[in-house]
DNA sequence: GTTAGCACTCTTATTTGACGAGTGCTAACC
DNA sequence: GGTTAGCACTCGTCAAATAAGAGTGCTAAC
C-alpha cells in the first residue's frame, strides 16, 4: 500500500488536530473541519489503510484514531513548517540572554527560565562540557594560619578555588614556588589530560624539599581541577506538566517528575545526544520512562567551542514545529552572546 | 468547661490515630483500639465536648473527628513525647553529614536529601545567613592581559571571585597596591557594614592616583561582596507529596509544588522565623498558601555562630514527635561538624 | 455519670440505563 | 473502481438510583 497525497493530507489534519485538542479524531469531525470535499466514510477507509502503515492507533473500537509515533517522526521530517516566534516572545529571549555576560551559569538558568515559559513545556539548559578546557594558571594563596586557598585559572575564564586545612608548615613562598611549578608543569594542558596524569607522583620527584607540602595539596588541587569540568543541568517549567491532559492523573505526573527529579540519569541521556536540533519521540527514546515523551534538544557555543545543550521534555503529542523554532532561535541567540569579540 | 485528664487522654489517642491513618476517627474504633474502659456512647459525649472546645473538628456529620490545627497545637506544646531514632537512622545521618568538610554548601544540600529521606517528607536546607561575616583579605590578581581576577575572602572562610574585564590600564604592582588598600581599610568590618558604605567615593579621595583604577573595580568587587552574604535553598523529596493521602488529587499536589517551587518567597518565610526548633500548624502560617501545611525548623550553627536553618515541611497531619526529632538530630550533628577545632 | 439502643445523616461503591461518538461493513451510486 | 450513504455495533461517559457502611446525636434506662 502507498502513502498517496491524499492519505498524508488526512494524517497531517490529524496531526495538527491532535496536538492541538488532545482528543482522539474521527472521520466526522475531519471532514467538517478540515473541509477536503470529501465523506467521512472515505476518510474512514483512509483512515483505515494508514492505520495498517502504522501510522494511527486506536485507544478502542469506537474512538477516533491517535498519531503514532511513527506519524510524529513523519510528520516532523517531511510535513512540518516552521513556526515563527512573535515578536514578543524574540524580544524576550533577547532581553533575558543579553545582560552581563560575566555569569554563564546565570545565563543559561535564566535561558531554560524563559523556554519553559514560551513552550508551556519542561525545559533544562546544561553548561557547557569543558572537556577541551585549557589550565591557564594556579595560585595557592594564604589564608590563615591553617588555611590555604588553592584557585585555578583556565583559558576560557573560568575560575574556580578551594579552601583546604594544612596540617603540614608551610611559607608564603614555598606556596608561591609550588604553584608558580604547576603553572610551569600544566599551563597550556586540557583540564582533561591534567586528570588522567599520575601527577602526585610526578611531583614527588620533581621537587624533592617540597615533597610534603605537595603530597597533601595535590588531593584538593585535582578535585578542584575535576569539578571545573562539572557540567550543570539547569530545570524550569517543572509544574508546567500539570497542564498537559496527558498528565492529569496523578500517577503519570508523578511519574513524570520523578523521572525529571533523577538528575544525573538524565543528565547522562542528555548529555550523549548529537550535537544540533535533535528529536527523539516516544520510543525512539532509549530511557523506559522516557516512552511516553518527547524530548527536544539543540546545542548553543561558547567562542565556537565549547558545547552546550538546552531543550524541553514534554508528551509526544507536543507543538513540535513552534518549539523547534524557539530552541533554535535560542540557541542562535546564545551562540551571539557567546561570541568572541 | 474544662480539658479533663480523660478527654485529653481522647484526644491524645484520636490525634495519633489520625495521623497514623489519615482517616477521621469514630468513637467505636477509639473505643476498641485504645481500650481505655469507656464506651462508644461515652466517648462521643466527650468528643462532642473536644468539638465544642475547638480541638475537633468533623468534615460531615456522619464521619468521625479530626483533630483541628489548635488540637495538633496542644499535642506539639504538652502530650507528645520525644520519638527515638532507630540506629540505622542515626548512622545514615552521620555518615552523610561527615564527609570532607570543605564544601559547606555539599553538606548542607546532604542535609536535605537525608532529611527527606527519613521523613518521607518535603525538605530544605538554608546555608547560614552570613550578615555577621567579616572581611579578611582581598586578593586583585592579573588573569589575562584584559582580565583580572577580584578574590575575596572572609573569616568565616568562605571565599568568593569573579573575573572582570578591565578597560584601563594597569600593571601587576598596582593592582596588590589597590587590594592591600582595600584589605586594610575593610579588614574586620563586617560584609553587610561594607555594602552601606559609600566605598567608591572614599577610594578616590584616599588613593588619588588609582582612582580610575579603582573606580572601575569597585563595581565589581562591591557585587561580589554582595554575593557573599546570599544565602542558598536546598530542597529535597518533592516527589514524596504524591505518597500523602491528603495530596493525591491533582489540583492539591500541583498547589503544592507550585508553592515550594517559589523559592524566593518560600525562602524569605524561612529566613525570618526564630531560631531553635520551630513548629508552625496550619493557619499558623501566615503564608495564604501554607495554610493546609505544618513547617518544622531548626537552626544549626557554624563555629558557634553564623546561622543556617534546615525542615521539612508537609501536611499538618504530620509525625511531629518523629520529625521534630530527626530535625534536631540533624542540628545537633551539623553543629558538631561545623564546630571550630 | 455511664451506657445501650435506635433513628438519622452522609459518604462511597455499584449498578443501571441513556446517550453520543465513532467505527466497520454493505450496498448502492457515479 | 473509487466514493458515499446507511446502519448495526462497540465502547466510554454521565447521571440517577440503589445499597451498604460508618458514625453521630439523642433518649431513656441503669
Amino acid at each position: 500500500m502507498e502513502l498517496t497525497e491524499r492519505k498524508l493530507k488526512i494524517l497531517q489534519a490529524i496531526i495538527s488536530d491532535f496536538i492541538a485538542s488532545a482528543e482522539p479524531v474521527g472521520s466526522r469531525t475531519l471532514s467538517k473541519k478540515y473541509g477536503m470535499g470529501i465523506s467521512p466514510a472515505t476518510i474512514r477507509n483512509e483512515m483505515s489503510d494508514l492505520e495498517d502503515l502504522g501510522y494511527l492507533t486506536h485507544p478502542h473500537t469506537s474512538a477516533g484514531r491517535v498519531p503514532s509515533d511513527r506519524a510524529y517522526r513523519l510528520y516532523v521530517d517531511y510535513l512540518m513548517s516552521k513556526a515563527d516566534l512573535t515578536e514578543e516572545e524574540k524580544r524576550t529571549i533577547s532581553e533575558q540572554l543579553a545582560s552581563n555576560i560575566t555569569e554563564l551559569d546565570g545565563i543559561i538558568q535564566r535561558a531554560a527560565n524563559v523556554l519553559s515559559e514560551i513552550t508551556s513545556l519542561t525545559s533544562f539548559a546544561l553548561t557547557p562540557k569543558q572537556d577541551a578546557n585549557v589550565l591557564k594558571y594556579v595560585n595557592i594563596l594564604p589564608a590563615d594560619e591553617e588555611t590555604v586557598v588553592i584557585m585555578i585559572v583556565a583559558e576560557s575564564g573560568k575560575i574556580k578555588n578551594a579552601a583546604l586545612k594544612l596540617r603540614v608548615p608551610y611559607t608564603e613562598d614555598s606556596l608561591n614556588l609550588l604553584a608558580k611549578a604547576l603553572t610551569y608543569n600544566y599551563r597550556g594542558k586540557t583540564i582533561s589530560d591534567i586528570l588522567t596524569m599520575d601527577i602526585i607522583r610526578s611531583f614527588e620527584t620533581d621537587i624533592e624539599a617540597m615533597s610534603r607540602l605537595a603530597a597533601s595539596i595535590m588531593p584538593s588541587f585535582m578535585d578542584t581541577l575535576e569539578s571545573m569540568l562539572d557540567v550543570n543541568l539547569y530545570m524550569d517549567g517543572l509544574t508546567n506538566i500539570f497542564t498537559i491532559p496527558e498528565y492529569n492523573n496523578i500517577d503519570k505526573a508523578r511519574m513524570f517528575l520523578e523521572m525529571v527529579q533523577k538528575k544525573k540519569r538524565l543528565m547522562e541521556v542528555l548529555v550523549n545526544r548529537d550535537d544540533g536540533v535533535i528529536i527523539t519521540i516516544g520510543n525512539e527514546n532509549k530511557a523506559d520512562l522516557m516512552q511516553d515523551c518527547s524530548v527536544i534538544t539543540a546545542t548553543y557555543h561558547i567562542n565556537g567551542k565549547l558545547v552546550g545543550k538546552l531543550g524541553v521534555i514534554g508528551p509526544t503529542r507536543m507543538n513540535y514545529d513552534k518549539v523547534t523554532s524557539v530552541v533554535e532561535y535560542m540557541t542562535d541567540n546564545l551562540n551571539n552572546v557567546f561570541k568572541a569579540p
